[in-house]
DNA sequence: TTGAAAGCGCTAACAC
DNA sequence: GTGTTAGCGCTTTCAA
């Protein structure tokens, strides 16, 4: 079957563990048996039993990357990030997606840790539950969460609260009184996106009823289309819209397009971005930006940092980047 | 530390392999004793030891995926599709993305094998360079090519060569005689969409020259861009594209816009697609589809039927389905 | 129905 | 410099 240490220590007369410190580069073997021992790995095709050294306690250089789900680009993104840093700093990555349901990410988990990683990456399924990564972080687990949340755990995330204040403060600097908001955080308890809208307002002077929020099941650009429905039907209709991804706001778009509003004129559109199809489609939409691969890159800088210095209590990082805001058009 | 089978028959007085079948349920074992087992199991919070139990040689439950790049949406989509039936399938998913670059791939694959996973499913970064793939398949690691290649692998993929016949056949049948072709397929040898296009001019009995093929470095929108860019300068200018990829399609719209051609009056414009995006961007887009999503479903369909039924020569697959054409606007 | 012992492939402590 | 021995946590004969 496969080759082991076993068989090069027979092939060359060696003992096996001439061969496992040999193949290990020791200064304690000879220059002459070390070049014989690689010499007859090579031949034969040896590649080490990663079990095997695992068992025996080593770290397993692999972490492991839990998203909700792929589809959403700016995820698609972190995950490619993060995988190729990971890659240049040699390490490997096991991968799930929980689909935003806690007991998936907590067999994951668990899963993960069975393999021994050496850490984990989270985009959390449920802000509000996070007790499992906690005890697993409790458990010698390196832990950051790539969300904002109330937790005791590594967080490197965008500042989404920051990023909501900008986009609808802009909208507010234009003039508009009235702001429709396409929420599409789900199931989660609390929406740092709506927060910020709320500060935004509050900042300057306005009611909280100058923002109506709607919440559509999904954040696709169908969810953004009856989502603008929605919002078209209250009374008095919003003459500018913030929706919380850039799929929801295309599909707002649409439902202007085909409903006779021209935006930016009649109405103002703006989506929270981190894709260029936006910029592609040279649609009238401003956004709110950030570099989900260079948030990523700072989640994993952050990651290797705390796997590698194995210090009992790393102090807890809390990292929010703030996004920008890019105008397109006239909004 | 950890809690091991060993802590379990200490608490409970019985010995350790004792432990080990009553944990999985070995009807050797009585009932009395199964129960307080598993209670004590529970009380201590014992998780069983991966690594372990791989070391003695059960079967992973693992399979590696190797991508060429996540950001490709197909292959996000696939990416997701796989996690999920694999998922749902109780099998775990280890992931890499190659980057297109061979030596990526070759070592993915090797961590992969020291892993032990139970087989690969692989999007090749090079469909000319499959040696290391099929030396791994001729090791014992069933593998499943998610791309059509000259190969004694398995292949589980959309016959692309099929659905570019369709595509340039339908513009053919709707008058046009001069088609831009803009391939995104980089480095790679031979091109089944190019290929299709031939044929379909072949079958209307039109000369190789009515095809006039760009060849853009990527298959981003802005490729898609300057590549149609690059056929609007030749002579004469083509009155129908066909783009590799939606991204393509949508840069070559861009492009049109932004030149005054309207389309589909003055040109008509095809891609290859996948997503939602052209739909909901209310695009004059005619595209030719590919569930993406049922043919990873039917490739991970047979790496699990592989694994399962271990035979030692099962008959090599060769599964390609055939993409549908979708006419938008008046393509 | 349960226990003792061997071993998976590797590393590490200690001898020589 | 190199070999001997023990052991990582689990499964799997084989006895009892």
């Amino acid at each position: 079957m496969r080759v082991r240490q076993q068989d090069i220590a027979r092939a060359t007369g060696f003992s096996i563990n001439t061969v496992s410190l040999a193949l290990r580069g020791s200064p304690r073997i000879g220059e002459g048996t070390r070049k014989l021992i690689l010499a007859e790995a090579e031949r034969l095709n040896y590649s080490p039993n990663r079990i095997a050294q695992l068992l025996v306690g080593s770290a397993s250089r692999t972490v492991g990357l839990i998203l909700t789900d792929v589809m959403n680009p700016t995820l698609t993104l972190a995950a490619r990030t993060i995988e190729r840093k990971l890659s240049e700093a040699h390490y490997g990555m096991m991968f799930a997606a929980s689909g935003h349901d806690v007991e998936a990410e907590r067999r994951a988990l668990l899963r993960f840790q069975s393999y021994q990683v050496d850490g984990v990456l989270v985009y959390p399924a449920d802000n509000g539950r996070l007790e499992h990564l906690e005890r697993a972080r409790d458990a010698g687990v390196p832990v950051i969460l790539l969300a904002n949340a109330e937790t005791t755990l590594d967080v490197v995330t965008v500042d989404d609260e920051a990023g909501a204040r900008k986009a609808v403060g802009h909208l507010l600097a234009r003039g508009h009184r009235r702001i429709g908001m396409i929420d599409g955080s789900g199931t989660a308890r609390t929406s740092p996106k709506v927060d910020g809208a709320l500060r935004a307002l509050a900042e300057a002077g306005l009611p909280r009823a100058a923002l109506e929020v709607v919440r559509p099941e999904g954040n696709s650009a169908r969810d953004g289309h009856s989502a603008m429905g929605a919002l078209a039907a209250g009374r008095p209709m919003p003459t500018a819209v913030f929706a919380s991804t850039d799929a929801l706001a295309i599909g707002a778009l649409k439902w202007c397009a085909e409903n006779g509003r021209s935006v930016p004129a009649d109405l103002a559109v703006m989506g929270y971005d981190n894709t260029e199809i936006a910029a592609y489609c040279a649609l009238p939409l401003s956004t709110v930006h950030y570099a989900a691969d260079t948030i990523s890159a700072l989640a994993v800088d952050r990651l290797i940092e705390v796997v590698e210095t194995d210090r009992r209590e790393p102090p807890v990082v809390r990292r929010l980047v703030e996004p920008e805001l890019i105008v397109r058009g006239t909004t």
